[in-house]
DNA sequence: GAAAATTAGGTGTATATACACTGTGTGTGA
DNA sequence: TCACACACAGTGTATATACACCTAATTTTC
């Protein structure tokens, strides 16, 4: 049994090393694409959804929409993600442009080694636990009380 | 059983989310304090090490070199750090100083809170299984090969 | 229909993260 | 001993993250 109140089990500690160790695996393995891991992430996300406003992609993502914001500046630049009108002027509808499309599907492969050299590290059975679990920590984080 | 080439799978992206989301209950609750979640950390880290120079430090924290230096800063402006001198004039160990210390400790009662609320909330059962997962996922990611 | 509330989004600031590169100190071998 | 390798740490640059605050457009309310 684990000591819930021992530092060295902190839930947030420990979710932040393996965050590290894999996103580094990610960014590497995703190198040759020119995508980084969380913009890989992104364009996925909205691929997707096909057409998102900003505050709708950030919830959808379980992110702030600030950083989100921050996030989109790259692909923007890039020319990867394109901004629609909209009838309320408020909203910044967005999309995968063709070049964006593109990109994401060149980097499909990579991401899948990865995802399976992972999945084969850790072991199926017990990453299928895993992604249950941090499922069912999202869930349970994501109430605002 | 979950596709392991399905994109609403991927690790990284999975993982992410739930590191935002406990990392902001935690900076949270934290507050207070005048701590950040990832700084308590570097503190409870160095206070179990005592002493320790940098690339050491980031070793037993699994965390780049650089990110550590870069994180280290606030803490040494505020004076909760201290840079030792060594034989070895490459080295900066470092320590606590008794401010550091002090804040430290007034910060550990906020961190249990939310430590205990994170745990009240996965399930005690399903905290064990999670953070014994993540401790995999570290120990087989940390091989670079 | 105008004031107030709400909604969508961006900026300022600060920290977190890591790769490529630089500088400096230590040790080692010819 | 001196040149070269190696070890320790910081900087430049770019992205990721989020809170506090700001602006503008829309909706609601009276």
């Amino acid at each position: 049994m684990r000591d819930v109140n021992d530092i060295s089990n902190c839930t947030n500690a420990t979710l932040r090393k393996a965050n590290r160790l894999i996103g580094q695996a990610f960014d590497n393995q995703l190198q040759p694409s020119g995508l980084k891991a969380t913009q890989f992430t992104l364009l996925a996300t909205l691929d997707k959804m096909g057409v998102a406003g900003v505050t709708q992609l950030a919830q959808v993502m379980v992110m702030d929409r600030t950083t989100l914001s921050r996030n989109l500046k790259p692909l923007l630049n890039k020319g990867l993600i394109q901004v629609l009108g909209d009838q309320d002027q408020r909203v910044r509808q967005m999309q995968l442009t063709a070049q964006g499309r593109s990109m994401y599907e060149k980097a499909l492969p990579y991401w899948e080694a990865i995802q399976n050299k992972v999945v084969q590290r850790i072991g199926k059975e017990r990453w299928e636990q895993f992604l249950q679990d941090l499922d069912t920590t999202i869930e349970v984080m994501s109430d605002n009380s």
